[in-house]
DNA sequence: ATTTGTGAACAGTTTCACAGCG
DNA sequence: CGCTGTGAAACTGTTCACAAAT
């Protein structure tokens, strides 16, 4: 049976929020009150898992943790990221601390801009968008952060399904045009106000 | 009749597609093939907006992007921002040129080190976060986006709901507890790279 | 001929309510 | 007795298919 993606979303953030409590137990009233899901609404996702770990007396946060990891595939480590652009907002990514601990690994950058490539320090190596292809197949990463001015954007967005990736973190305001297999995360600013403000929010991502 | 979230989600990304065809016409099938929504869902999204602009050879773009900005709440101008908190990622926010020609307006930045907020220069104001409560409800601040470190965040969250904020585009990790009548977009880029991972994308937000 | 707009069928999601377990 | 797990009902969202419009 396969998880709706709605759950999905939810199960995304239930994961993180669990965090806090390892080692102890958790009801649906409580995570209610937490994450703003139904009681209802935690149970039916948790019980789509496939596993019993409450029983009467709350879900076992360490049980669930770990089935959760595993289904959301969260459970595999190093997996491949690259940004694409280093502008300012590529620049601050740099040097984040914000993937440590996580399965998630960014391996490289790119720029057009060969004075940045080769100004810029980082743990991971810097490319020149050329090598784009090259590097990603090679290193074969799954995920680009894209960060590049919005004259770039779908020009990159197509080369970076030419060579495999899998799914895209999109901080441009470009509506990206993706083949299927793509997946892509809209994470702009604007995106996130203009959604608020049209209370568009899902309860969840 | 009420629009859908599923449906206010794809028009806030519909809005910024028909940027690029000012003017001009487009069909329920090219609208398809750029963002990946079948016709048949562009079709309705379009006709819950409860306008005709479109009969028999393609939308009118103008007349369906006028009603699309009222519709979703950005007609109106300057809605207030502020940034809370001035680390990496906030700072990176401070000069951005992203907002403009939006509806949105930074107009005040937050952190509850002292010394960031007098050293760091801006084209808005910076407060200590003591100052939080009574910068935003003078200035009548709708959202905040929260740049915070992980330890700061709820607190910080419950003060910004305190004082009657809209809506936070939650830059951080956590899994942010607010009252129903506040909105949480989660904008992270741990969230993004694991909804991903999960496959868990709306096709849309 | 092409493309919208929409009833009607279908699919997906949430809520309700309660039996059963600890 | 409180809490999960889950059928069944209610609701929401999507797809189909075609009449109407130009």
């Amino acid at each position: 049976m396969s998880i709706p993606e709605n759950t999905k979303r939810r199960l995304v953030l239930l994961n993180r929020l669990l965090s806090t409590f390892e080692g102890k137990t958790i009801t649906s009233q409580k995570i209610e009150e937490l994450a703003g899901w139904s009681a209802a609404v935690v149970r039916r996702d948790i019980s789509l898992l496939g596993i019993i770990c409450g029983a009467s007396n709350g879900y076992k946060v360490d049980e669930l943790k770990s089935k959760l990891e595993i289904t959301l595939n969260l459970a595999a480590k190093n997996q491949k990221c690259c940004i694409v652009g280093l502008g300012k907002t590529g620049q601050s990514l740099l040097d984040s601390t914000e993937l440590e601990d996580s399965p998630f690994n960014i391996v490289a950058g790119f720029d057009s801009n060969v004075n940045r490539t080769e100004v810029l320090r980082s743990v991971f190596p810097l490319h020149p968008t050329t090598k784009l292809c090259e590097v990603i197949m090679e290193e074969k990463i799954r995920y680009a952060i894209l960060t590049v001015n919005h004259d770039e954007a779908q020009s990159l967005t197509n080369t970076l399904c030419e060579c495999g990736i899998k799914g895209i973190v999109n901080y441009t305001q470009c509506v990206l045009t993706v083949p299927r297999n793509v997946k892509v995360k809209n994470v702009s600013l604007l995106t996130a106000l203009e959604t608020l403000c049209a209370g568009a929010i899902a309860d969840d991502c």
